[in-house]
DNA sequence: GATTCTTGACAAAGGCCAAT
DNA sequence: ATTGGCCTTTGTCAAGAATC
């Protein structure tokens, strides 16, 4: 509308680097780079293997005495235990620790040996890594430029468009051009170039009188308020082209905001699936387990010192308040709970105690019993 | 200095269970 | 839906001597 401000051209170009620059955002190369960062996996994975560090041979004797030396020493703790390994190696002789050297010799071999294998395999690893690093560079590459081509190949379609729009009303002639035209064929029999007939006309132009000027200035106002009318005609008609644009496109967009929310609640379903299946999954597991050792004569585990209270105070605020609904009854419990007094508070922490202490007994008594039925069954298997 | 083994203690955090 | 506490899981720490 305001095209012709001071700056606007400027203006223009630097929204066509913007324009460039938010293409660029654009380019999404569909191969992944391999992540870095499995090196812990790696650590782990080995680790669970052959790939520790062998045991020197103090370890090992330790591994062969430490049951002894329990077994001597009952009542000796962890510290007290290994200091007593420390003391009795240095008594080791030569020969008491040759089978545990030679133990250590050979799996240190091996250890090596596996060291070596797995330094070989990671040299290989990085190699192809570093390959394959490459040619995706390279791909990504080739189809950066493939994009950008692309993106070229649109800007000169949409200039072009610009350009030679077919529609778009041809600004009028003016008086002076009005009059060239008129004395053209003229001028050009008598032998003259155009360029001179431009010069020709230019001069009568000038020495021309107002009188004279007149009717071809007549005629160029007519096709100027002419060309004002189909502009602003065209100018609207584009309006309404770049409206309807933006409508489709609102349009598009709200379908796609659909169809992504649609994709979501699918994801989720999926996701929300698998969740539930594997959980299923445990559950069951786990009441097999359940019902293999679930026992109705298993003691129950007594009820917390909130949940003592909660049993009364429901109680109480029932008989108030027959009406009451269960959360908001909740609600209150769990206020009258903390605003309890120490004391109070204290004596129903004692009440739960009293039923944890009994609780602790009956699952001892429960637990014994229980080892030992199982010990029967086992004997009554093997025989 | 990090690693190799042993056991028990400890801490933090999340899940579960108790009654209605 | 409420609170307390147990249980399980996971990780760390402690000491000794030897090895890389």
């Amino acid at each position: 509308m305001k095209s012709s401000k001071p700056g606007a051209k400027s203006r223009e170009k630097l929204q066509m680097e913007l324009k460039k620059l938010q293409k660029l955002k654009e380019f999404k190369p569909t191969m992944t780079f391999a992540l870095l960062g499995d090196k812990e996996q790696d650590k782990k994975k080995n680790g669970c293997s052959e790939k520790k560090r062998p045991p020197p041979p103090y370890i090992l004797w330790c591994k062969d005495q430490w049951n002894e030396i329990k077994k001597e020493n009952p009542e000796a703790e962890f510290k007290a235990v290994t200091n007593m390994l420390g003391a009795k190696w240095k008594n080791v002789t030569a020969e008491e620790k040759k089978p545990y050297e030679e133990k250590y010799k050979t799996k240190k071999e091996a250890y090596l040996l596996i060291v070596a294998k797995e330094k070989r395999e990671s040299e290989a690893m990085k190699l192809l890594e570093e390959e394959q690093k490459q040619k995706t560079a390279m791909e990504v590459l080739e189809q950066y430029m493939q994009f950008q081509q692309e993106a070229e190949r649109d800007n000169k379609k949409k200039k072009n468009k610009k350009e030679k729009d077919p529609l778009k009303p041809k600004h009028p002639m003016s008086a002076f051009f009005l009059f060239t035209n008129e004395r053209r064929a003229a001028l050009l029999a008598e032998n003259n170039g155009v360029l001179e007939v431009s010069k020709i006309t230019s001069e009568e132009w000038k020495n021309m009188t107002e009188k004279q000027k007149s009717p071809y200035e007549k005629m160029a106002k007519k096709n100027k308020d002419k060309y004002m009318l189909e502009m602003e005609a065209y100018k609207q008609k584009k309006e309404d082209e770049a409206t309807n644009l933006r409508k489709e496109e609102e349009e598009h967009m709200k379908l796609q905001k659909q169809e992504a929310l649609q994709l979501l609640k699918k994801k989720e379903k999926t996701e929300n699936l698998i969740k539930k299946t594997k959980e299923n999954l445990q559950k069951k597991k786990q009441n097999k387990e359940d019902k293999k050792k679930s026992d109705p004569n298993k003691p129950k585990r007594p009820a917390s010192s909130f949940i003592l209270f909660s049993k009364e105070a429901r109680k109480s605020l029932l008989e108030e308040r027959p009406e009451i609904i269960n959360s908001t009854l909740n609600a209150f419990i769990s206020l009258k709970w903390k605003e309890l007094k120490e004391e109070e508070r204290q004596a129903w922490n004692d009440k739960a105690s009293v039923a944890m202490e009994a609780y602790k007994k009956e699952m001892e008594a429960y637990n014994k019993s229980f080892a030992a039925t199982m010990e029967q069954k086992t004997e009554e298997q093997i025989y």
